[in-house]
DNA sequence: TGTTGATTTGACCATCTGGTCAAGATAAGC
DNA sequence: GCTTATCTTGACCAGATGGTCAAATCAACA
């Protein structure tokens, strides 16, 4: 996202890929225990350097967690930004419920990760959810409004039906092993999932 | 749930004063930080306690966590079992809804425990899981194929209709900070979530 | 009121954890 | 090969944290 240019820091091939390493193993650690329950040394075996080598590349275990999170907003709003004023109503809103629930199997980790800190109240995100967050939802809310003024998609509360959306999509990567425990062995919950969702919102808001 | 009996433990006054004084305490700091981010300093100060005082009460900080966890399931699967067969269907599913709504509205804070455990992997509440809950979702699944093989609701696969139903309704318990956020002041989350969702179930069951 | 058992706590401990630092190893340019 | 800048790490530190313990305080009851 920063740095594209070669001049202001120099990031040699070992900065980058050590850097990324580091994000792919901090990732994998925050995601299971939550910011508090990790450890810098869990996340320097799980990346397989030592832990004074973390923190040359890091200033500290918050600026990880941090830079972890900031690349996290951006995946998080593309697919709601991807939904197009001009497409059929219902395919774009399906559209969006499809690649967001794409997201939750493919990127269950990054899921959680953004679930840990919501529940903990967001100390790090308040300002992008009152932001960044807040107005592409106000934006898309507004479009979705003016669909079922039109009458081109059934009488609904556009904020709650994102939320909705979201609830749904997460809640599948989030509480996986909840939903892994309760359907049994034998099921693919995602694709169950994919049918699911389809459906209800289909039934949701059709005229 | 145990020691209903005055013999076992002779628990006196004090002792269940305490005791239900520190899991009061130990609910507000795990809720808010999760397990590992907690500590007995912070929940012997909510509690007005001293940390000795705490362990003289229960023998660790696990055990006053799985003292919480354990009560929690069975406020957990109350409402669903208040699920009546003889009732009817979409009625007594949009009674599940509401009142799972309700208790995500008036216990965030247990709302949020159960989602860290669970987030986390559960690696307290797998049995649990796998158990009660399980058997308790199987029964009530069964039901619903019942109603909607009986053309007395729409079909749907119903262990996913549950999915969405507490995937809906704790999300406004457990992200509440990004409801907020989104939603801007002046507004009611939950009491919009309880026209939303009667909206969206009423739509999603109709034959 | 004296005695016994329940309750409370200050002081303490071992371990863990985020972070530092100086010295050594490595890679890159000449 | 030599030099320089980058990279890596063992040893260490200060503070936090879960937990212990003996001694002190309190409550109840004979």
């Amino acid at each position: 996202m920063k740095d594209d240019q070669p001049n202001p820091r120099p990031q040699t091939r070992i900065q980058q890929r050590n850097r990324q390493t580091i994000l792919e193993a901090a990732l994998e650690v925050f995601s299971a225990y939550g910011f508090r329950g990790a450890t810098l040394d869990q996340i320097a075996a799980e990346a397989g350097l030592s832990k004074p080598n973390l923190l040359y590349y890091f200033a500290s275990k918050e600026a990880i967690h941090l830079e972890l999170l900031s690349g996290l907003m951006d995946t998080w709003l593309d697919p709601l930004r991807a939904m197009n004023p001009d497409g059929e109503p219902t395919a774009e809103i399906l559209a969006y419920v499809r690649r967001k629930l794409e997201i939750s199997r493919d990127f269950p980790r990054e899921s959680r990760l953004f679930a840990n800190e919501i529940l903990q109240g967001a100390p790090r995100m308040q300002p992008a959810l009152e932001g960044d967050l807040k107005s592409l939802v106000d934006e898309k809310c507004a479009l979705i409004r003016g669909w079922s003024d039109a009458g081109r998609i059934a009488q609904i509360d556009p904020y709650h039906l994102i939320f909705s959306i979201w609830a749904l999509t997460q809640h599948y990567a989030d509480f996986d092993v909840q939903v892994r425990a309760v359907l049994g062995p034998g099921h693919d919950p995602f694709a169950e999932a994919d049918r699911f969702v389809e459906t209800l919102y289909q039934r949701l808001l059709k005229t």
